[in-house]
DNA sequence: AGCACGCCGACT
DNA sequence: GTCGGCGTGCTC
């Protein structure tokens, strides 16, 4: 007999596996990585084969694996058992750790076909109305599911069914309806006889009269091996002629899969050739091609400045992977953001590499899982999720800008770490890492300087030449200059425009020249909270008590974390007067007091309002990169890797937001976007100048990130850290529970927290330490509120594992932002 | 989803 | 004492 250990993807199948009988009938084609339908309480539900065992792993009742649902393995060997690390790790459910590896679209949906019984067509006196509607409904659609029942009776109707099938008045089954997406295919034709011998062929069957015949093996003979619907277009022969031809054993049909290549529309010229490396690019190719050959994991920490030239590093390391007859994964933070590295890998590797993202429709990310699955492709590109490519013989894994938090998944679970999971894939299958920044995460250093990583650095900024009669070559460039600007002293001398004397005097300099501007605001919306002047109140949201933000486009508030809209008020409803005023600044009202400052410039805003208003990304982007703007109005988005080279300027609004959000890396995360944001000037021949404005010029991060000394600011980080033990100094969990009442969520939240504490005092675990309870950074959300613990210690996992969590709780292993 | 189990208050 | 409501945990 044989045994199958199956994930099951019902709710509460939680952290384990199941064990299922193999049906004789399955027994030859049930592998570890197949998908299977298996009984689970009462009900069905899809799950994936782990493990074919002959020996059962429980001891109770086991119940038989009910069909397979595919006949490909969805999983490779390796993949599951990076599943089993990440829900272990993450403390997510087992299946739920294997989702984001399954093919898009892969999960069916059950449905339940319902059937009048005999005794059922007796009984319609027996039922109440409502029932016998119910009865006379299936009964006149012969069968139905309950979905239908529900949108034609409604739901109050639908809930009869149960009490139906109970009476045996109706007979239920459950089916399971093919996944949305199954592959497709297509019919080839190809000639069963003697290519030479075809149009004689085609000759003899117009002489008989069979002209619709003759005229497709025309067509054959002049395209042979295409697409039946291609060649029946060609001929005017129907189906019927083409299955005349092949029962008379002239052709042959061969069913191939459909692919849509979503990169297809670009021109797959000749590739671009390699770029001439420095002596320190070229040290780090050679490193990481040399921890390719010898089988053993690295991991590689390449820290260079924006413009150092990672990129080209990371296209040549793969030139050594593919040469070994391996395959990579490239990490991007989010791919709309970065088409200029998608372009670049593509026109390096044409035809080679895959892309991953969200923006793809559900057929083309399905169809691009299945080639990349087969080994069509050299290497995925794609953003966190492609961590979980199903790429065959991995040898190496990049994660570009590694220190982005976007790599985090927040929600749904697993809360997965897409640069963590790089480095444990690799080290499973054998593989290289490589993880790259300008400023690398604290925690990414603090491995590097204990030796868990391998360092590389690229210091300086190149620019490379393409210029033919002079060799590619490259040359090095200075970093911008960068200063702060007092807004303190600038409000003392009587300046209350967003633009200090600096800023304006640096912008209508270059502007003058015809070099470009960015203006960079760490925040979205327009003119922020909205406040009454004359009694303070703030508008909030009812349900998250989030401050709700003015959008002046249709003078609406809204909550940026649920998402409810409404009118601004015109009077304060508390104070009932007409001093409302919006607080802080957004890109608009920047966008707006630019485009009043300087008015013969073009501004242009972009920021994720202004993306899905009007056009994409790349649009918005192209606009500015074509110079059909001067200035260039964002937020976060404007900080990652774009290559700007007529921007000279760029003005950083109000560098003191974000410093003061309840969460440990708020320095950390306002150093690191002010150093991109720096890594945006002077990127051409200009030199370029950046001004940072702020009411904080004392703070440590500021200066650092104006010094874009990532050294000082690591130390001083460091200490801090370590003072408090926060990470990188033993790891962090949160965990939150949300209850629809605050009393409820508060005295959950100090059973649990007493519940840990007892444990861990009675263990003597000295390193651990369990902070709160306390109100989560967002108390109230979508109606609930939410409280949190959190845990620092070695290892938080084996103290999650110590205490079984109540229903309501989500953990966060390794967070990256405050609840 | 549907069932078993245990806890608690209302009744015989 | 028993009955039953309901919250909670389990389903290979």
């Amino acid at each position: 007999m044989l045994y199958a250990q199956v994930a099951v993807n019902a709710p509460g199948a939680g952290q384990r596996s199941f064990s299922y009988l193999v049906p004789d009938e399955l027994a030859h084609r049930v592998r570890p990585g197949h998908a299977v339908i298996v009984p689970f309480g009462a009900r069905s539900f899809q799950g994936i084969v782990l493990q074919v065992t002959e020996e059962p792993d429980y001891s109770g009742k086991i119940r038989p694996i009910q069909s397979l649902t595919d006949d490909a393995s969805v999983l490779s060997e390796a993949l599951i058992g990076l599943g089993d690390w990440v829900a272990r790790r993450y403390q997510s459910p087992l299946y739920a750790a294997y989702r984001p590896m399954l093919p898009p679209a892969f999960e069916g949906r059950q449905s339940v076909i319902v059937r009048v019984t005999e005794e059922g067509q007796a009984a319609a006196d027996r039922a109440s109305p409502l029932q016998a509607e119910v009865l006379d409904f299936v009964l006149m659609a012969g069968e139905t599911t309950t979905t239908a029942i529900r949108d034609e009776l409604g739901a109050r109707a639908a809930r009869e069914i149960s009490a139906l099938t109970g009476r045996g008045y109706l007979d239920a089954s459950e089916v399971w309806e093919r996944p949305r997406i199954a592959p497709r295919f297509e019919t080839h034709v190809h000639a069963a006889i003697p290519m030479p011998d075809l149009l004689p062929k085609a000759a003899q069957l117009r002489a008989c009269g069979a002209f619709r015949q003759a005229d497709g093996l025309e067509a054959l003979a002049a395209n042979p091996g295409a697409r039946l619907s291609d060649l029946r277009r060609l001929s005017g022969a129907s189906r019927a002629s083409w299955d005349a031809l092949a029962r008379d054993g002239l052709i042959t049909m061969e069913q191939r899969e459909a692919r849509r290549d979503p990169l297809a529309s670009r021109a797959a010229g000749a590739p671009t050739a390699d770029r001439r490396l420095t002596p320190h690019q070229t040290d780090a190719v050679n490193r990481i091609s040399a921890s390719l050959t010898d089988r053993g994991h690295a991991v590689f920490l390449l820290h260079g400045v924006t413009g150092s030239g990672k990129t080209e590093v990371y296209l040549q390391a793969f030139r050594r992977v593919i040469e070994q007859g391996k395959k990579g994964i490239m990490l991007v933070p989010e791919i709309a953001l970065t088409p200029q590295t998608v372009n670049r890998f593509w026109e390096r590797y044409p035809g080679r590499v895959a892309v991953l993202h969200s923006g793809l429709s559900l057929r083309e990310q399905y169809d691009e899982w299945r080639s990349i699955q087969e080994g069509l492709f050299d290497i995925v590109i794609g953003s966190r999720r492609a961590v979980f490519a199903p790429i065959p013989n991995v040898g190496l894994i990049v994660v570009d800008e590694e220190q982005e938090w976007t790599y985090k998944q927040e929600s749904p679970t697993p809360r997965y770490h897409a640069r963590d999971v790089a480095i444990e894939r690799a080290r499973r299958e054998g593989a290289v890492t490589v993880l790259g920044s300008a400023t690398p995460d604290v925690g990414t250093m603090y491995a590097a300087l204990r030796g868990e990583i391998q360092l590389m650095e690229l210091p300086g900024r190149i620019t490379v030449s393409d210029d033919a009669d002079a060799g590619a070559g490259w040359s090095e460039r200075p970093l911008a200059d960068v200063e702060i600007v007092d807004l303190r002293e600038e409000l003392l001398e009587g300046n209350r425009s967003i633009f200090s004397r600096t800023l304006r005097q640096a912008m209508s300099e270059a502007l003058s020249r015809g070099e470009q501007a960015i203006l960079f605001i760490n925040r979205r919306g327009a003119g922020h909270a909205v406040q009454c002047r004359a009694c303070g109140h703030t508008m909030r949201c009812r349900r998250c008590t989030m401050v709700m933000t003015f959008h002046a486009d249709d003078e609406s508030i809204a909550c940026h974390l649920c998402g409810r809209r409404r009118r601004a008020p015109a009077l304060c409803p508390r104070c009932h007067r007409r001093t409302i005023r919006t607080i802080g600044i957004g890109t608009e009202r920047v966008a707006d007091d630019a485009q009043a400052a300087f008015p013969d410039a073009r501004v242009l805003r972009w920021d994720r309002d202004a993306v899905n208003e009007a056009h994409g990304h790349e649009a918005i982007l192209a606009e500015f990169v074509d110079r059909r703007a001067d200035i260039l109005v964002g937020t976060q988005m404007i900080a990652k890797g774009l290559d700007l080279p007529a921007v000279t300027i760029v003005g950083v609004v109000n560098a003191d937001i974000g410093l003061h959000t309840p969460d440990f890396h708020a320095s950390e995360r306002v150093f690191q976007v002010l150093c991109q944001v720096a890594g945006r000037a002077g990127r051409g021949h200009a030199p370029g100048r950046v001004i940072i404005q702020t009411y904080e010029p004392e703070n440590q991060a500021i200066q650092a990130a104006a010094a874009q000394d990532y050294q000082q600011f690591y130390l001083l980080e460091t200490q801090f850290r370590q003072r408090m033990g926060y990470p990188p100094y033993g790891r962090m969990a949160r965990l939150i529970c949300s209850r629809n009442s605050l009393r409820d969520a508060q005295m959950a939240s100090e059973q649990l927290a007493r519940a840990l504490r007892s444990e861990i005092r009675s263990r003597g675990l000295m390193r651990t330490r369990i902070i709160g309870p306390a109100p989560a950074q967002r108390e109230r959300l979508r109606g609930r509120y939410r409280w949190q613990i959190t845990i620092l210690a070695d290892e938080p996992t084996e103290v999650l594992e110590m205490v079984a969590l109540p229903r309501g709780w989500t953990v966060d292993v390794d967070p990256v932002s405050g609840g």
